[in-house]
DNA sequence: TCCAGGTAGTTTTGAATTATAACAATACTG
DNA sequence: CAGTATTGTTATAATTCAAAACTACCTGGA
């Protein structure tokens, strides 16, 4: 855009708000606007429980689900999550150089990899999820006590089936 | 990595699912992970609703604010909805070019814009906020109903101040 | 008044995330 | 067998997000 010799302001207005509340309007209306604010604090919240662990959301997934599905093929793994398949690469790829998960050749399909945690990588989620559990999740229990929390749990699946 | 010549695979495991339905494991137990896919789903649906308005939900959030609060300084609008100042800029400037907000010389500081709508922008927010409401915000309330719409609302906004 | 330090807006840059297209190897179907 | 679809992969944009540095300006104190 042009650079800022001058201001390309207009015209002088009346005084604004020096600071004060601030109204969120129409966002108020919105509940995807408080969806997404909430989610950033919850997503912000597990990232710094996590970061001793070098663990981001999306990975800690990957490991959840391989762990609950064992020898999955890498593509259900990506579509269960709904990570494009093109970018799951990469992110199995780190996790496989970490030694957290491996690839094994599926029975019965040379395309396809099954996947699997390593003995490391098992040990590894076990940990990362109590430390969630005693920090993170902890923290949610305690702004919502459980009865809320298992209703909202309700409520967010009802979302996500929109 | 390493070019795909043959299969990096290390051994031949038993069947794995064909496929059916996959646990989620540990992800139940994260309200993050639900929440995410929720906030997805949620934006989604509102892109979908706003494609023709050509509207993305940063950008109406924007309008939103600036229509509630008019007059207000740039700083105070991209603070009050959590986005990098730095970043506010361009996203300013597409709605500028636009016509339908307008940096203004805020009174008493050379430095600080005041922000408004033009009116084309207002005409344009009220527009889009009532298709919002026909149709994406209308598919929420049949998904949730009204008392379990405002029952959700409060726990996010407790989530959100975490 | 003048200066030091802070603030507002901007630009630039890089990292991270997400989406799309193409390709090789393999599987499946008629 | 031929043609087509699927799996994993690479490469490449487009988008989002964060950090640093710069200019213009404001504020407060010497």
């Amino acid at each position: 855009m042009a650079a800022k010799q001058t201001k390309p302001a207009t015209a002088i207005e009346p005084m604004p708000e020096p600071s004060g509340k601030i109204d969120l309007g129409l966002l108020n209306g919105l509940l995807g606007y408080r969806l997404r604010r909430a989610q950033l604090a919850v997503f912000q919240d597990f990232m710094t429980t996590m970061k001793d662990y070098d663990l981001r959301p999306a990975q800690f997934s990957v490991l959840a689900i391989i762990a609950a599905n064992p020898g999955l093929k890498q593509s259900r793994v990506s579509e269960a999550l709904g990570i494009n398949r093109a970018n799951f690469v990469a992110l199995l790829d780190e996790l496989e150089q970490r030694k957290l998960a491996r690839r094994a050749a599926a029975a019965g399909d040379r395309r396809s990899n099954a996947l699997y945690l390593t003995p490391k990588g098992e040990a590894f989620l076990k940990d990362a999820y109590q430390h969630l559990l005693q920090s993170h999740e902890q923290r949610i229990e305690t702004a919502l006590g459980d009865t809320d929390k298992q209703l909202l749990l309700g409520l967010l699946d009802r979302l996500a089936a929109l």
